[in-house]
RNA sequence: GUGCCUAUGGUGUAAUGGCUAGCACGGUUCCCUGUGGAGGAAUCAGCGAGGGUUCGAAUCCCUCUAGGCACCCCA
């Protein structure tokens, strides 16, 4: 590979990308809320390597899936060591958990992580190779309740991050047998129709049956009407799970939808699956409505329109997903664990955000900007600078500046509600120019006494 | 990995194959080291890369690269 110029050079590999100062205030914002919510429901944080031993994921993804064989950032040590970039955060939760013998801890054990994963594919709407998660996990806990629990934290998330309305897909996928008896059923049924499929199902039908149920073309979407469903399946034990699971949603309010045809293509999931999509917002679409009555129509350019099409055709994307994997345990150790868990994509909410206009995050402008004019009164300002922001002062300065307007007018920029102006002559006299940046009324106050004087001020307005 | 579309300053954009690639926003400096929100001036900065067609290419063609969308897949 030969860098062919220097610009190529300046760029983010393929699916990489920078998260610039704005995009980032509103990660920030989403990953503050995410903790608090976890935080205040009794997870406990904790932070795994970016980098895990290839064999972990093939021994509990399975070899022969795509993310191991063809998404895996994978190298070799110096040492010879075969490691990855981790693709997942479940995987790593459970390794864990046997590695500090987290099974001596209360159960369950209740875990929340955020950071960036990495999956080696081609990037596009909200898919990016390294890309953010924000994951809860319970391990350690059967029953039904967990799963409604992990999905309540996250509805609670987004709605408190102000998507106004969403909805919860949700399945069970069954246990080792009854799974196994319905996939046998669903493989006999699709075997029958072999001739109705696409070719894609026709590949699946031998790798991966469950998948055949979320195939999008037209021809198998009508062959999928009559196959048989997981639901008449599923056992007594497992229908019991799912029934609880419900009821615990109703219990929470959450909105929810059964959707039969979700499913997961590993062999470690079962019972519980989710996927939370934002419904597309009436604030957004009616705004789309003005947008376009305002256009006279034929000012807009091809392009635009084409994009203005994409995003309207876009199918929905799923914020958050997780599922039930009581299974993951006994691959990796000599125990059993049961465990529930799933992951905001946050890549995807703060386009969401931005798409709905919702600004998750105050921008706050700073109470006082300091204005000094020359070196004496420079120094005296930076005194100044320390002992404000020491009493939670929001205070700017731009210490590189000796032009009175220029900084005057960034004070402005920035929003500042009082301008300290520190000059030769406040320098020598001790004292210091206080400005009103709204009504420009402007007082001469000893420096000693400024942050007083600041304090009733800001008070009083 | 496959298919379709796209590529012009930092951002958003304009230019029947033909003048020095234009405009807006932005950055810096100045008008103006002692008073911001308004002006004015100067300045910074671009045709993704390579090749071809042509008297002449931002524009047409090919290759590459990157991006978008979709497929595959989605732990």
């Amino acid at each position: 590979m030969k860098i062919k110029n220097k610009k190529e050079l300046l760029q983010t590999p393929k699916g990489m990308r920078d998260i610039l100062p704005h995009d980032l205030l509103y990660w920030k914002a989403v990953e503050t809320k995410a903790e608090d919510i976890a935080r205040s429901y009794g997870f406990k944080p904790i932070r795994t390597p970016h980098v895990e031993k290839a064999e972990l994921f093939g021994l509990t993804l399975g070899e022969t899936s795509d993310i191991v064989e063809k998404q895996m950032y994978a190298f070799k040590t110096r040492g010879g060591d075969a490691l990855v970039l981790r693709p997942e955060g479940t995987v790593p939760m459970m390794r864990a958990y046997f590695e500090h013998g987290m099974h001596t801890w209360p159960q369950p054990v209740m875990l929340y992580y955020s950071g960036s994963f990495f999956r080696h594919e081609n990037p596009q709407r909200g898919r990016w190779r390294e890309f953010g998660q924000f994951g809860v996990e319970i391990m350690g806990e059967e029953s039904g309740l967990s799963d409604a629990y992990i999905i309540h934290v996250f509805a609670l998330i987004l709605q408190e991050l102000g998507f106004k309305k969403f909805t919860v897909h949700v399945n069970t996928l069954g246990d080792k047998e009854c799974r196994g008896e319905f996939r046998k059923e669903l493989v006999a049924y699709y075997r029958r129709k072999v001739n109705s499929i696409c070719r894609d199902c026709k590949r699946r039908l031998k790798e991966n049956p469950l998948r055949l149920l979320d195939c999008k073309n037209p021809m198998c979407v009508e062959v999928r009407a009559d196959a048989p469903q997981m639901m008449s399946y599923a056992c007594l034990s497992c229908r019991a799970h799912f029934k609880l699971v419900l009821e615990f949603l109703d219990d929470f309010e959450i909105p929810y939808k059964i959707a039969p045809h979700l499913v997961r293509g590993l062999d470690y999931y079962s019972r519980t699956v989710f996927e939370i999509f934002a419904d597309a917002d009436a604030d957004t679409k009616k705004e789309k409505a003005d947008d376009a009555s305002t256009e006279t129509g034929g000012e807009k350019t091809e392009p635009q329109k084409e994009k203005e099409k994409e995003k309207e055709n876009a199918a929905p994307i799923a914020l958050a997903a997780g599922g039930r994997y009581d299974y993951l345990a006994e691959v990796m150790g000599d125990r059993k664990v049961p465990g529930v868990g799933g992951a905001l994509g946050l890549d995807r909410i703060v386009d969401e955000l931005k798409e709905r206009k919702i600004v998750p995050f105050k921008e706050k402008a700073p109470a006082v900007f300091l204005v000094q004019i020359g070196a004496q009164a420079k120094r005296k300002s930076l005194v100044l600078f320390e002992q404000l922001r020491k009493s939670r002062f929001g205070v700017a300065q731009s210490f590189s500046r000796d032009n009175l307007r220029t900084q005057l007018d960034l004070a402005n920029k920035l929003g500042a509600a009082y301008a300290l102006i520190i000059g030769q002559k406040e320098a020598l006299d001790g004292t210091v120019i206080v400005r009103d940046m709204g009504s420009g009324t402007q007082e001469s106050v000893y420096q000693k006494k400024v942050l007083d004087h600041l304090k009733k001020k800001m008070k009083n307005s």
